[in-house]
RNA sequence: GGCGCAUUGGUGUAGUUGGUUAACACGCUGCCCUCUCAAGGCAGAGAUCACGGGUUCGAGUCCCGUAUGCGCUACCA
């Protein structure tokens, strides 16, 4: 039975590469009936929080990857760990190192590795060498006694070579050459990284570890491990990293929030959407089989979409998806900083939009609900007697929205009279044309006097005064757009108006505010503009 | 420094065992539709498949080298 995991580190937000890795971990269990496990690595004290425990389970739950079993934190393990590491003291294959510890600093610990790596290469001496590392077992066992610290490493034996084949890189190869005697307990008895994953997966009894590229090389020392305690190894399948558009890693500190999966979840985006866009980041389905059969077979199976599109819902995703389909090269995460319509990468938003539009409503309204409800826009009444309004309103305005923030942004005017006028559409809907002041106030006595107020109706009369009024119907539609939702632009004006009602519209017709809000400050500056000059 | 991994249009990707004009999605441009903006429809620009050799009748696909990027090389994870 296969069993995979998803073993973050709780050391910040969940990361969109880690966001991934876990997506990746079940969209396998679940294609292959196998469990999905959670297990938080939380070893590095220092640097954990149960902050960041909560939001990655936050997170899990919101990309809707629901794990199995009890979560496991690793911490919780560390006694064992350090049993194992001691046993295999005792068994000679790893020792005691009595080296004092060397202290390092967190920041150029790369800079540090290399220029070290430069100098010994200089010098002629193997970095392996370790002055303990055969220190006879008696004189070992008397210094530990006598109190003195030591870190416990691993014995890498002197030849031979680790292999491996990775389901996604393929066959690897190491020297044992290259392998340092790592340390597996710190002086301080802390187990370390390489040491808990191994132990901890051998006792999860993991079959399958899906994880990050950044991984690869050191997969070779846990093999070693594994070997050491004698467990069997698992399938490793490791992941092409996530870069930012100037190919470096992508990291919270310094790309900011398009990084942390929450920022998805708080600017609007719809779970179904981030994940389709998510699996297909380093991950593509097979074309040559997917059409036909299944297709076929359940109808339903297929999203409500053209043919040649990459939308693909949760279940066709599982369907699809296969490790070996994961591809090597590094993706780009194409997204701009300081430029708010290109925040996130343009398909992910696109992706987004094409969801929001064509998701089945009884899946979009409880999310448009709670997105009002955060705004203060929610009221009781779109649950109960405006239900059907409610519905209508949103399959109206949904059409060109891309997240679900925009229902509480640009869809304002719909849910609530506390709405702003967009003063670039007022100017060009409404200031440009004076009469107007004078004609929509006519405009809603017209639509007041209609007997059953719906889109079919209020064109007809619009169009009707506008011919009396002799000006275009154009100037009235527009005009009425910007009156009724502040806006210059949004769906066909005459659905707009059986959206809004006639009472409403007829109201918000009426109103004063843009001649109020506009007008003056538009003959300030025209009066500055002529003292410039 | 050593070792490893990667490299198809701006981005994400397809490209079955090497075989004719390198496919799709996003983005971009134009046109149509039209009361605006989207959506939709149509058309289009954009890739000498990182570079250089080699094998072959023929290479994006195989081999070697170079460059670039990334990763590992920690008593971080």
């Amino acid at each position: 039975m296969v069993r995979v995991r998803f073993a973050p580190s709780p050391t910040g937000y969940l990361h969109i590469g880690a966001a991934r890795s876990a997506l990746f971990n079940w969209l396998f269990a679940r294609k292959v009936g196998g469990k999905f496990l959670l297990r938080i690595e939380d070893t590095d004290l220092q640097r954990s929080t149960d902050e960041s425990t909560r939001s990655i389970i936050e997170g899990l739950e919101w990309l809707g990857l629901d794990y199995d079993d009890e979560k496991v934190f690793q911490s919780d393990n560390a006694e064992k760990h350090r049993t194992a590491a001691r046993k295999l003291v005792e068994e000679g294959k790893a020792y005691r190192d009595f080296t004092p510890k060397e202290q390092r600093g967190d920041a150029n610990v790369k800079q540090n590795i290399a220029d070290r790596a430069r100098a010994n290469a200089a010098e002629g001496i193997d970095h392996r060498s370790n002055p303990f590392r055969d220190l006879p077992k008696e004189e070992s066992d008397a210094r530990a006694a006598a109190g003195e610290l030591f870190a416990i490493r691993l014995k890498v034996a002197r030849e031979g070579v680790s292999r491996f084949t990775d389901i996604v890189y393929g066959e690897q190869e190491r020297d044992y050459s290259e392998i340092e005697d790592l340390v597996l307990l710190r002086s301080d008895g802390h187990p370390l990284y390489n040491l808990s994953v191994v132990l901890d997966d051998i006792e999860m009894n993991i079959t399958h570890v899906i994880r990050g590229q950044d991984h690869l090389t050191n997969t070779h020392k846990q093999i070693l491990l594994y070997h050491a305690f004698g467990a069997a190894v698992p399938q490793f399948a490791h992941l092409p990293l996530i870069l930012a558009p100037n190919k470096a890693k992508l990291s919270k500190r310094k790309h900011g929030e398009v990084v942390s999966l929450t920022t998805y979840r708080d600017r609007g985006f719809v779970p179904d959407a981030f994940v389709n866009y998510l699996a297909l980041l380093g991950w593509s389905p097979d074309t040559t089989q997917y059409s036909a059969e299944i297709v076929r077979d359940d109808p339903a199976a297929r999203p409500n979409v053209e043919p040649g599109t990459e939308i693909f819902s949760r279940r066709r995703l599982i369907e699809e998806f296969s490790l070996d389909r994961i591809h090597k090269s590094p993706a780009v995460f194409n997204f701009q900083e300081n430029d708010p319509r290109h925040w996130t990468d343009d398909k992910a938003l696109w992706m987004n939009a094409e969801y929001i539009r064509t998701m089945p409503p009884g899946d979009l309204l409880p999310m448009v609900k709670s997105e009002l409800r955060a705004e203060k826009l929610w009221r009781e009444e779109y649950d109960d007697d405006e239900r059907e309004w409610f519905a209508k309103a949103v399959d109206l305005i949904r059409q060109r929205f891309f997240t679900l923030k925009d229902f509480s942004s640009q869809g304002r005017a719909y849910f609530s009279e506390d709405f702003d006028f967009d003063e670039a559409a007022v100017r060009k809907n409404i200031l440009k044309e004076p009469r107007l002041k004078e004609l929509l106030p006519q405009l809603a006595d017209r639509i007041e006097a209609v007997d059953s107020f719906t889109a079919l109706t209020a064109e007809a009369t619009l169009r009707a005064f506008a011919e009396e009024s002799s000006v275009k119907a154009g100037l009235f539609i527009n005009a009425s757009r910007t009156m009724l939702t502040g806006q210059a632009v949004g769906p066909s004006m005459f659905d707009v108006f059986e959206i809004m009602g006639c009472e409403r519209s007829a109201m918000r017709l009426r109103s004063q505010r843009p001649w109020n809000e506009f007008e003056s400050s538009d003959a300030e500056t025209q009066r500055h503009g002529e003292t410039a000059k």
